[in-house]
DNA sequence: GCCAACGTTGGC
DNA sequence: GCCAACGTTGGC
């Protein structure tokens, strides 16, 4: 049972700095579109598990800061507005698909590049540095936790 | 912009 | 249920 979680975010959607500014900084996690990363949140997240914010798709990938999930799963309200990128004709309000779940700022860390991440022998483990992972929400175990810990005090 | 890896779709 | 085609992800 996992209790820490990397989520990935492009910083040009959501940044760090959009979860820091962002009311009682929580924000909710919306747009998820896979079944597996749906899956972690629906069945598998509880209030008070860490996050890993990772920052994907841009210059600098890497983990900018540290989270954890402060709410229950509910129903993504984007899948049902067709003016949204991340709408789901197929998705109803009786049968909703994806699911939402808020994410609450612990603290902006200094920027974890994905090179150093690479490069660190105690994270060659993580799912996100698996050969063709794709994957916006992975598992973290508790010793993966407190390595990245180590490295962003560094 | 490239491209490898992967997930989803849909015809059969 | 198979599997080829297609779309997406995401580092580089």
């Amino acid at each position: 049972m996992p209790r820490y979680w990397l989520m990935k975010s492009e910083p040009s959607e959501v940044s760090i700095d959009d979860l820091e500014s962002a009311v009682g900084q929580v924000l909710p996690w919306t747009g998820v579109r896979n079944y597996q990363a749906r899956n972690f949140m629906r069945d598998e997240m509880r209030v008070g598990d860490g996050v890993l914010f990772y920052h994907s798709s841009c210059a600098e990938p890497g983990v900018a800061g540290l989270a954890r999930i402060a709410g229950k799963p509910c129903a993504d309200e984007t899948q049902f507005d067709p003016s949204s990128d991340y709408h789901d004709p197929k998705a109803t309000a009786d049968k909703p698909r994806w699911v939402q779940i808020d994410v609450a700022l612990t603290r902006k860390t200094r920027l974890l590049p994905l090179r150093e991440m690479r490069a660190a022998p105690e994270l060659a483990t993580m799912r996100v540095l698996a050969p063709g992972n794709r994957l916006s929400i992975t598992p973290v175990t508790p010793e993966e936790w407190r390595a990245v810990n180590r490295l962003l005090c560094r």
